[in-house]
DNA sequence: TTAACGTTGTGAATCCGTTCACAGAAAGTG
DNA sequence: CACTTTCTGTGAACGGATTCACAACGTTAA
């Protein structure tokens, strides 16, 4: 098992969804300077990228799509399907549902936690919402591993403490701070406001651009 | 003006929200290695960074967080406001729209668009959806530097074409694509597909926080 | 006044992801 | 079959962000 850097684990998902829109164009080999405009990055990183999985193709033909995305998912997707918990079914939290809905037996977000009354027990987006005071009953009983958190900045501390404690593994958070959590948890911070401070400065005049 | 990573750009905004949040609590200094655990990162790199906005604290007491909060504002502010539109007013562009309500006067979120007719002409969130036919003329009229993506995959690329066409300099793109843009235009992708994936693959066993 | 302490500011070293550059190989061509 | 072309696979070079390590300094205490 190869030792990859996260970002090479996100091209490696993002070469997987291009290569299935190639595939579904009727395209059966790809070359790396093909993919590298598709992902936004060069022929050398896509090389490397494939590499460091195990992967080879043809100075012929290029990749072979099916292959690549077999080994792709190989090296990427647990063995079993890994189920994914959503903490907070605000707007944000909707969203998300609706976006992860149907995502394919992969993942699935499994279970969804609030505590407004008006969204608790009720199935949202094909989700049930249960209340947080569940929460560690039903991650252990669905055997969760992956959580989402979606709630206000001001709860997403304690909320991360109850995930841990009940088990989870890794999380992504949405909330604009940072999270601590022991040692061997990972988090994974998508931070809009950040985002768009960072966006907002580079309006200037700026330069380029960036994963 | 130095020149600075778009990494320390946005530590720095997330600097300044911690400092304010910092001096809400009553205090009026904080130490590098305070901020850094705040930040989750290392007292060195607070250092660094705030050295590279030239700004300097006393080896006693730390640094002013008032003071830095103005320099980190003088840095990364527009010196007027800066006008950021929407487009895309599905279940994530509502999200957005409610999280960057109130947001300030720095940036603000004063133009909204779609093409579905329940959302058109309506006021969301206090934000007036305007339809996608009339983007060039608003964001012309409003002088819209900033926009943020909030369409299908699909779309975003012809959407990106039309901003760009109207004069925004930079991106926030929440499609699952890389999208093509002229050189000097900034886009900051927000995959959450990516970030999904990632978060997957480290719940393995795996090791660490990342941003 | 002087010494001890803990922090800042920063040149230098380090680390790690990315890119370069080229050998090796497969297909096409005459 | 020899020769050209174009790509892959990969060790090595590169570059830039991060961290180290220490001199300089302000404060406190005796």
């Amino acid at each position: 098992m190869p030792e990859v850097s996260d970002r090479a684990i996100g091209r490696l998902g993002l070469y997987r969804r291009l290569l299935k829109e190639t595939q579904n164009q009727g395209k059966t080999h790809v070359f790396s300077h093909e993919l590298a405009v598709l992902a936004g990055c060069t022929p050398a990183q896509v090389r490397r990228d494939v590499m460091t999985i195990g992967c080879s193709g043809s100075p012929a033909k290029g990749y072979d799509i099916d292959a690549l995305i077999r080994s792709i998912s190989r090296f990427l997707d647990p063995e079993d399907t890994l189920g994914v918990a959503l903490v907070g079914v605000g707007n944000l939290g909707r969203a998300l549902l609706s976006h992860f809905v149907g995502w394919g037996a992969q993942y699935s977000i499994v279970a969804a936690f609030d505590n407004d009354p008006d969204r608790v027990n009720r199935v949202i987006h094909g989700c049930r919402c249960y209340p947080v005071q569940e929460m560690p009953r039903v991650i252990e009983e669905k055997d969760i591993r992956v959580a989402i958190i979606a709630v206000p900045a001001s709860e997403a501390q304690s909320i991360t403490n109850q995930l841990c404690r009940a088990g989870v593994r890794s999380l992504v958070n949405f909330a604009p701070v940072r999270l601590w959590v022991r040692e061997g948890v990972y988090v994974e911070n998508v931070d809009v406001t950040m985002a768009l401070e960072r966006v907002a400065y580079f309006a200037r005049e700026s330069i380029s651009e960036r994963v």
